[in-house]
RNA sequence: GCGGGUGUAGCUCAGUGGUAGAGCGUCAGCCUUCCAAGCUGAAUGUCGAGGGUUCAAAUCCCUUCGCCCGCUCCA
């Protein structure tokens, strides 16, 4: 594959009217960006294509696993939901992670990673314990108080004292240490040694905790064990904030969604018990999400404010691993109908420690793009989430999210089980899988995929969209603009426009050479182009440029209609 | 958030203190019977923004913003 060069394709998003930045004439804003009339009406394909295939006719009618059906509906729910959707998702704690960086190696580290390690003469521990043995055994806490030694990132208390213990040579003066137990403290300690032989006793906190007491000049920069090069801890607020009502005090924090998968949830109960479905059943949401990235970058394809689609597939814990597969597959197989077919596209497993602890499965379609080459960006996750979300809300919002499941129990009736196992059997909260797609990242892979330099043609450059995809369907042109063929062209194309305005633009350009016509629209990633020519009238038929090859056919004037309606799928 | 690069017409870029340019595109007219063709003409800019130095700043200095690359981060 030859690597496309992300600066051409940015720029003919610009001169094509693709993508914008966004509040471009006021200088821009960082991560935040436009989608002109063809990137509108692309994007809005893409978001049809995806709610067809998923919501209208989910799998395009096929059957899941069992040989069950596969019935999904849609909800829309708000960028604003109440705070503690957030909270229970977990999506306050964990994108509130505090970061320290070393000034000197420009180095960052997780706050809540960087361990604090202090050695305490062992002396110094002996003459404490004898002078306060009468306080120590009433169950007094001492307060000692030593300046820190050292640092180092670890993921725990035992973490972090084992890189000690395997690493004690980076730690001057010391050359030995061994795990200990000591009187004075309860958490795991460690014994080392100086070249001198003396003893130390080491234990250690979370810098979080030191900084309680300590001031962060004093701590030792885990890069380098120098003091004074670290700042204190920030916060990266991944959450976008905003104030319900006018007053804007503090209680009227709300958040910007980060993902619309949760409205789903929050919806659960209200859709199983006003729609009929049965479990298994999918629940559509697509809209607008919000993260405060730290560095928005590439392009579009880490905005701050950006479009999912997601679906959220609810089923029996016993089936939801097959289920997982399905969607899984399936989900690569989509992306590949509509312009992703190439070897740029993969479908990459998780690795079991990828995996949250409550997931049994994840797996990312992932797209070779220009930046990433010659690795890849994540399309869309499916996720096997199990019941943790469910659960979540269950017990944050003190509301049951049990799904009652009647076939189940009528089954398990008609197999004589035991009242205790139907009962427990058809009374569940429900596993999910969850497709998650980025449509702005979606958009982006469409865009470079499509894009394409073939310098043996006359305008090199032009855009092999999907005709599924494509915003413009198909272009109307009379070979010259004399002769009567502008008003054959202008009745063909009043026809046509009439016929697929639903789906996309029909264009007619009369104006300058026919060559520059073309290349305008390959530009645009029309798939065809209706010329009007010298023998149309005599005739009654059009030539059809295909925009991949140049070729062209000449089809029934009459027929115009029929053709494209074949080649778009209708 | 750090470091490096960059910002001049719709796009690509030239312009090192002295009247803002080129190519392409766009538009108009002519011509033209199939691929950015030809001829003629036209429009288009607070030189990213703000401040400073200077008789004079796209150009030098400071600040700031956007974009690109690397680091970092990515539930």
């Amino acid at each position: 594959m030859t690597t496309k060069s992300m600066d051409a394709i940015m720029a003919l998003c610009k001169r094509r009217g693709f993508i914008y930045q966004a509040s471009e004439i006021y200088g821009g804003i960082n991560g935040f960006w436009d989608y002109g009339p063809l990137g509108a009406q692309m994007k809005k394909n893409l978001r049809e294509a995806w709610w067809q295939d998923m919501i209208m006719r989910p799998a395009w009618g096929r059957q899941g696993p069992g040989g069950k059906n596969v019935r999904c509906v849609p909800v829309e729910t708000r960028i604003i939901q109440h705070p503690k959707v957030w909270e229970a998702s977990g999506h306050v704690g964990g994108f509130n992670d505090p970061m320290v960086d070393d000034k000197e190696t420009k180095q960052r580290f997780r706050a809540d990673h960087v361990w604090v390690i202090f050695a305490y003469e062992e002396t110094l521990i002996a003459n404490i314990l004898t002078q306060n043995s009468e306080r120590l055994a009433a169950g007094e806490t001492l307060p000692i108080s030593i300046p820190p030694t050292f640092s180092v990132v670890a993921g725990s208390v035992t973490e972090a004292l084992r890189y000690v213990i395997e690493n004690v040579r980076e730690f001057r003066p010391y050359r030995k240490a061994e795990w200990a137990t000591n009187d004075l403290f309860d958490e795991p300690t460690v014994a080392m040694y100086d070249k001198d032989g003396r003893g130390f006793v080491a234990n250690t906190l979370p810098l979080i905790e030191v900084l309680k007491h300590y001031s962060i000049d004093v701590i030792p920069s885990p890069a380098t064990q120098k003091t004074g090069t670290l700042t204190p801890p920030r916060q990266f607020n991944l959450m976008f904030h905003t104030y319900v009502g006018a007053t804007a005090s503090e209680d009227d924090k709300a958040y910007l969604r980060p993902e619309t998968a949760q409205g789903i949830f929050v919806q659960f109960k209200n859709v199983v018990d006003t729609t009929r479905v049965k479990v298994p059943f999918g629940i559509g949401n697509t809209g607008t999400s919000f993260r405060n990235e730290v560095t928005p970058r590439n392009f579009t394809f880490r905005s701050r404010e950006f479009d999912q689609a997601e679906l959220e597939f609810f089923c029996h814990p016993d089936e939801s691993v097959e289920w997982y597969k399905f969607w899984r597959d399936f989900r690569m197989e989509w992306w590949k109908t509509i312009g992703l077919a190439g070897e740029n596209l993969i479908l990459r497993e998780h690795e079991k420690d990828e995996l949250s602890h409550y997931s049994q499965g994840t797996s990312d379609v992932e797209y070779r793009f220009p930046f990433t080459a010659p690795g890849f960006g994540e399309l869309e996750g499916i996720a096997h989430r199990g019941c943790y979300d469910l659960t979540q809300h269950q017990e944050h919002s003190k509301t049951k999210l049990e799904y009652f499941d009647q076939e189940m129990q009528l089954r398990l009736q008609a197999e004589g089980k035991s009242k205790e196992e139907i009962a427990q059997k058809s009374k569940y909260i429900p596993h999910c899988i969850e497709p998650a797609a980025g449509l702005d990242r979606g958009v982006l892979a469409l865009l470079c995929e499509a894009y394409t330099v073939d310098p043996s043609r006359p305008s090199p450059e032009l855009m092999k969209f999907h005709p599924r995809i494509a915003p413009i369907k198909a272009a109307v042109f009379p070979l010259v603009a004399k002769d009567g063929m502008p008003e054959i062209a202008e009745k063909l194309h009043a026809e046509l426009s009439d016929k697929f305005w639903r789906v996309g633009g029909v264009e007619m350009d009369e104006k300058q050479s026919i060559g520059k016509r073309y290349a305008r629209m390959d530009e645009a990633g029309c798939p065809f182009c209706f010329t009007i020519d010298g023998e149309t009238a005599a005739s009654q038929t059009v030539t059809v440029r295909d925009r991949d090859s140049g070729q062209q056919e000449r089809i029934a004037l009459d027929k115009a209609g029929e053709f494209l309606k074949d080649k778009l799928g209708m």
